[in-house]
DNA sequence: TTATTAGTCTATCTTTTTTATAGGTTTTAT
DNA sequence: ATAAAACCTATAAAAAAGATAGACTAATAA
C-alpha cells in the first residue's frame, strides 16, 4: 500500500492541476480542500518542491504550482519519490535493489522471475499515466 | 514492498515444495537453509498452517509439509494471508476495502481507476501464478 | 519602512507496525 | 521415560509512519 504521504501529494497534485489557471494555490487552501493536516502536508509539498516537481511563491499571493503541466509528471516518479521503490521485492527493484539475502541464486529463483514480471506489468502503467490521467472524470 | 515476514514464508513454502518427497521438514533446516531467524519462522509457518496452507506433525520425525500440491497455491493467498492488501489503496482493494477519505466521490476519481488498473495487472499475474511457478528454474 | 502573509526549515514527538526473541507447553516416536 | 519437535503467548526492540511545533525568511502591500 501507498503511504498517506503519498496518497495526500497525489490528491493535492490533483487540485493544484484542476486549478493551474489560478496561479499559486495555498497549502492551507489544499489542505481544507482534501482533508489533510496543514503542517503534514507542507512537509509534503515542500519535499516536491525540491524534488522540482512543483514551485512556490512566498508572501501575499504566494502559493504552489506545478512546475510542468500535469501530462508530463508521472506516477511512477511521485511514488518512487515519497513511498521508495514500487516493487514488491528489493532483488527486482530498479531504482532500490538490493541482493536477496534468502536465497541462493537470484538468475535461477522462481519468486524473483514473478515478481520482476509483478513490477514490469505495474510500471507499465504507472510510468505512463500521468497526474492529466487521474483528474476528476468529469472536469 | 512486501514484509520480510511475506519474504520469507515464500522462501519456506519453496523450500517446502522442493522437498515434498521427504516427509515433514523441520522448522530449523529451513531456517539454516534459507538464512532466517528460526523464532520468527516458527510464527509464520504457525500462521501458515492455521490458514490451511501448511499442516504439521508435533515430535520426532515431525516436521511442516504442503496440504496441496504446489501448482494449487496461488502467490496472491500468500501475500494478502501475512501482508495484507495488494492494491496501492484502500479504496481499491478487493479484499480490505476502505473508503476514500480525501476524495468527495470515487466514482469519478481518477487516481481510484488507474490504481484499480495497476491492482488488476498484479492480480492476473498474483492469482494465477502458484508455488510451483516460484520453484528454483533449474529443479 | 513596517506589518502581514505565506512558504522554509529543522526538530521532535507519538503511534503503529515490523521484526525478533524468550520460555514454557504439548504431542509423538522410540 | 525421554528426547525431539511443533505449539502458544507474551513481550521487547527497532524502525517507520504520521503528525505537530515553532522560529526563520522572503515577498507584498499599506
Amino acid at each position: 500500500m501507498l503511504s498517506k504521504k503519498t496518497q495526500y501529494a497525489f490528491h493535492a497534485l490533483v487540485h493544484l492541476a484542476e486549478n493551474v489557471d489560478k496561479g499559486p494555490i495555498l497549502i492551507s487552501e489544499i489542505a481544507q480542500e482534501k482533508n489533510i493536516s496543514i503542517k503534514f502536508l507542507e512537509n509534503i509539498l515542500l519535499e516536491l518542491k525540491n524534488a522540482g516537481i512543483l514551485g512556490s511563491k512566498k508572501g501575499k499571493g504566494g502559493g504552489y504550482y506545478l512546475m510542468r503541466p500535469p501530462k508530463e509528471i508521472a506516477l511512477a516518479k511521485i511514488i518512487r519519490l515519497l513511498d521508495g521503490p514500487i516493487a514488491l521485492l528489493p532483488c527486482v527493484s530498479l531504482n532500490y535493489y538490493e541482493r536477496c539475502e534468502n536465497c541462493r541464486d537470484e538468475a535461477v529463483c522462481g519468486l524473483n522471475e514473478v515478481m520482476g514480471r509483478v513490477r514490469d506489468s505495474a510500471l507499465k502503467i504507472l510510468e505512463n499515466k500521468t497526474l492529466k490521467d487521474i483528474l476528476t472524470r468529469s472536469a
